[in-house]
DNA sequence: GTCAAAATAGAATCGGTATTCTAGTATACA
DNA sequence: TGTATACTAGAATACCGATTCTATTTTGAC
């Protein structure tokens, strides 16, 4: 019983990701989220209790996307694929992207961590933190703090920054961004076999 | 004739940098920084016409301080130091670390940038791209796109990069970091002579 | 058909922040 | 000592955006 909705989260969480990457943090507003998904603002408050959950949801669910690929290749033991991963995922999701490698998560948002989603963000910073520990371990030997830092240095920081130019630009990455990430993911952590 | 001054520009400054630093470009009020330097608002907006010129100033300020220093040793064709330069200058000036690294200009200003400034950015800007130009035909040989790409790699993204991490974490960058932008560098432009 | 539940609608608040306004003050010079 | 001037002061205003409130609409069950 009740009436049938006429909108969904998802349409809300869509708008949001389109509004940020277009607009950036500023630009995203409640009124914005709307209007994008032609509804009015009640429509937005009464699927998102408020727009810290909304963004918060929004994050969580790009985040998610992007490790969940990013693990995998890890955990087949692909460090440079891995590595390489950043900026393919960048072409295949170039929205998602720049919401996740242009803004910090508390530009978007004003408080903390919405109470129902932290146990998401604990899983996911859990399972990077052992799948990296694990990875390199295997290839370094000892998961010691130098090895550990070299290891979020050219598989994490270093593609990130290789990126960021581009799509502060509004562009894809070219291929030279590949050659570079690997080169240097070779030079700072060694040749695959 | 007329009243001495009790407040400065630079104390304006100087308080917004502070702010900007410890709480994020949210905690950066007018209030906060007229509070900060122990003055009314009023005398804020007797120096500044706007918060957006004052950030500016900041900004500006900031940019020159850093690019001053980084372009003396590209000028000296010292790449693996120039490459170095931005750890060590963060180790140096913390505050303005933060500012100029963890945010974008644009988090700051909600508008442009005021017209008394533009010359200045044009001028930063030009002299970067003039030095780097001339850096990378001395130590690559030739000017190319591609040769460019990987001169910014190397000198800019990966340092900046690699000290990122730190600075959110509201720690100094430890040696590891000088040791991987140096290995970067040499794997990815050359050795030095 | 009628009722209750689930949703839509959008106008009305409410709070926070940049900016403006109107007075008051101190100093150099006559 | 008087006065013009550059400055300090902080209260009042204006605006913008999140959130709330009060209908209104739609739908399934009886």
């Amino acid at each position: 019983m009740g009436r049938k909705p006429r909108y969904t989260d998802d349409l809300f969480i869509d708008a949001a990701l389109q509004i940020v990457s277009m607009e950036g943090p500023s630009g995203l507003t409640m009124a914005a989220v709307a209007r994008r998904a032609k509804a009015p603002v009640g429509s937005v408050y009464h699927r998102f209790p408020s727009k810290d959950v909304l963004v918060a949801e929004l994050w969580l669910r790009t985040v998610e996307s992007f490790q969940e690929g990013f693990l995998k290749l890890l955990k087949q033991g692909n460090g440079s694929g891995a590595a390489m991963y950043t900026p393919r995922w960048v072409r295949q999701h170039f929205n998602e992207a720049r919401l996740l490698l242009l803004h910090r998560r508390d530009e978007l948002m004003t408080g903390d961590w919405p109470d129902k989603l932290t146990d998401r963000t604990y899983r996911l910073a859990g399972q990077l933190e052992r799948c990296l520990e694990e990875f390199t371990q295997g290839c370094l030997g000892e998961a010691t703090d130098d090895n550990l830092q070299r290891m979020l240095f050219a598989l994490i920081d270093v593609p990130y920054a290789a990126v960021k130019r581009y799509l502060q630009a509004g562009q894809s990455p070219p291929a030279i961004v590949d050659e570079l990430v690997c080169e240097t993911y070779s030079a700072v952590i060694g040749e695959e076999k």
